[in-house]
RNA sequence: GGGACCAUGGGUUAGCCUGGUAUACUUCAGCGUUUGGGACGCUGCGACCCCGGUUCAAAUCCGGGUGGUCCCA
């Protein structure tokens, strides 16, 4: 970082410091790194071939565990009609603020304005009616990959909060609470291992308090990543619908004993918040930081050569290219780009491992091999390299893993009275865990003062809560323990 | 919801206070020389966020937008 500045005037790495500047910093390695470019309109973005790579991997894996769980991929209209909306009367209230309209069509007005999809809920329902009949139906599971609108007036950050975003959004129809309940966990426990498995974060899961609730759920249920900051970041969440959208659009079936029932239902989705979360945790001032799991390339081969020596060192090169064909590699070969030209693109792209190949190499069949995160050097034999490589991705994988959860561990801090709360959230971040007392005003009181809130709930079965405590912001009789924090 | 700061070729930037021909580096393209941590020479392309006002004249002064970043609630 310093050698680039001192280097003079030329900048093409960044500049701006994660420590000392997280928001430019985070804006610039974005745009750097070529993830995104913002949108001549406010609050959207354009995400770049290597942006959407981060999201087609997550996909990916995500789509392949919700196909191996019984779920069939459709689509529906991004184009919903206004009255299909105001049918459940909760997602209207929720969303209206935030609905982008859609009045004209050409120059011609519409009988009935459009909402363009803040989320699906209403459109889908009437057909899940339609389709559900009989308890033979059920459980009946369907997913979209689509983007979602919501004309929200607050600041916006690539990825983060944007109006137009990328997601899936799971529909699912239940027999019983007991189905639909089951389900729900299911999918917590997929965006839990997503994030853990794929992405290298750890994860908090939980329950949002009753007056943090996506509109019409019974419960939102939802996994929490914490960034190095220390701002919660709402991962995924997955919601317990119980009969509400089943009442509001008659999701009714026949059961065994011919009697009519009324369905419970449930909701899931994740959207590329998820991106965010994975360039904030992990990427450094020298850029992007990927884990190899959602890497573009995972492996980049730089070949460094004088003019007698080129020859033998591209056909080595490309042999080694050959043998790692089982990976997403790349030979950098360009001619008039220097080596550590190319070194500092690739580790500003994010790219987990460098080859080095030189005269020295070739000569004692080895190569040079470079850990992005940190640097670490091995000199390795060429012989056996595939699965060489293959431990170093996964001892890359396990490192920056490791080090997000150092942070999270190190940022859970259990409080008792507001003093507490409010001390360690200014000066530490991360999460203030506390007792409540379930009233929403005390969750107001602390967003007032320090702009954090409960994030969530954990489960029951994490540290039973004491006889007799106190609600840390109010004092009266605690119902439950709850974690406090900034979020994004 | 309130406030602060910022906006000049693709990127970084000088000029703005004190109005007059816009500075440099870099990227990019071409040619040649080059390659173990951001090489060099020559040639070329390329910009004052938008709308209005003041003025003979606006990147510069004034007003209003738009966009970005941050802080507070």
């Amino acid at each position: 970082m310093e050698s680039i500045r001192m280097r003079g005037e030329q900048e093409l790495g960044i500049v701006n410091s994660k420590d000392e500047n997280p928001g430019d910093w985070y804006a610039e390695v974005v745009k750097k790194s070529e993830i995104a470019d913002y949108s001549p309109v406010g609050g959207f973005i354009i995400v770049r071939p290597r942006g959407i790579a981060l999201w087609e991997s997550i996909r990916f894996y995500l789509d392949s565990w919700f196909r191996e769980t019984g779920v069939e991929n459709a689509y529906f209209p991004v184009l919903i009609p206004e009255k299909y909306l105001e049918r459940e009367k909760e997602i209207i209230e929720g969303f209206d603020p935030e609905v982008a309209w859609v009045t004209h069509g050409g120059e011609q007005e519409l009988g009935e304005k459009l909402a363009v999809r803040p989320t699906s809920e209403s459109i889908i329902a009437p057909f899940m009616s339609r389709w559900v009949r009989s308890h033979r139906d059920l459980p009946l599971r369907l997913n979209q990959w689509c983007s979602v609108v919501r004309w929200e007036a607050t600041e916006t950050k690539p990825f983060f909060r944007t109006k137009e975003f990328l997601w899936q959004e799971g529909h699912t129809v239940h027999k019983n609470k007991e189905d639909a309940w089951e389900e729900t966990m299911q999918r917590l426990d997929q965006y839990e291992r997503l994030y853990q498995e794929i992405l290298a974060i750890p994860v908090l899961k939980g329950e949002k308090p009753e007056h943090d609730k996506f509109p019409g759920a019974e419960t939102t249920s939802t996994v929490e990543a914490l960034m190095p900051d220390g701002k919660s970041v709402q991962g995924g969440t997955s919601h317990y619908l119980g009969t509400t959208f089943s009442e509001a659009f008659e999701i009714e079936y026949v059961d065994e004993n011919e009697e009519n029932q009324i369905a419970h239902t449930t909701s899931w989705g994740l959207s590329w918040r998820a991106i965010g979360a994975l360039i904030m945790t992990h990427s450094d001032d020298q850029g992007l930081v990927l884990p190899p799991t959602v890497a573009p390339e995972q492996i980049v081969i730089v070949p460094i050569w004088r003019s007698d020596t080129k020859q033998e060192v591209m056909r080595y090169a490309r042999d080694i290219q050959e043998n790692l064909s089982e990976y997403r590699v790349r030979l950098d070969d360009r001619d008039g780009k220097n080596p550590g030209f190319k070194f500092n693109e690739w580790e500003l792209k994010g790219v987990p491992i460098r080859i080095e190949i030189g005269p020295k190499e070739v000569k004692n069949k080895t190569a040079t091999l470079v850990h992005r995160p940190d640097g670490e050097r091995h000199l390795i034999e060429v012989n056996g390299i595939g699965q060489t490589i293959g431990e170093h991705l996964e001892k890359i994988y396990d490192k920056l893993y490791q080090r997000a959860l150092e942070n999270l561990q190190g940022k859970i801090h259990e409080v008792k009275n507001e003093e507490e709360l409010i001390e360690k959230l200014t000066t530490n971040g991360g999460y203030a865990k506390a007792p409540w007392c379930g009233a929403e005003t005390c969750d107001e009181r602390v967003k007032e003062k320090i702009s954090a809130s409960i994030v969530m709930i954990p489960p029951k079965t994490e540290g039973e809560m004491e006889k007799g405590e106190e609600c840390a912001v109010c004092g009266g009789v605690a119902k439950e323990i709850v974690y406090f924090a900034k979020k994004y």
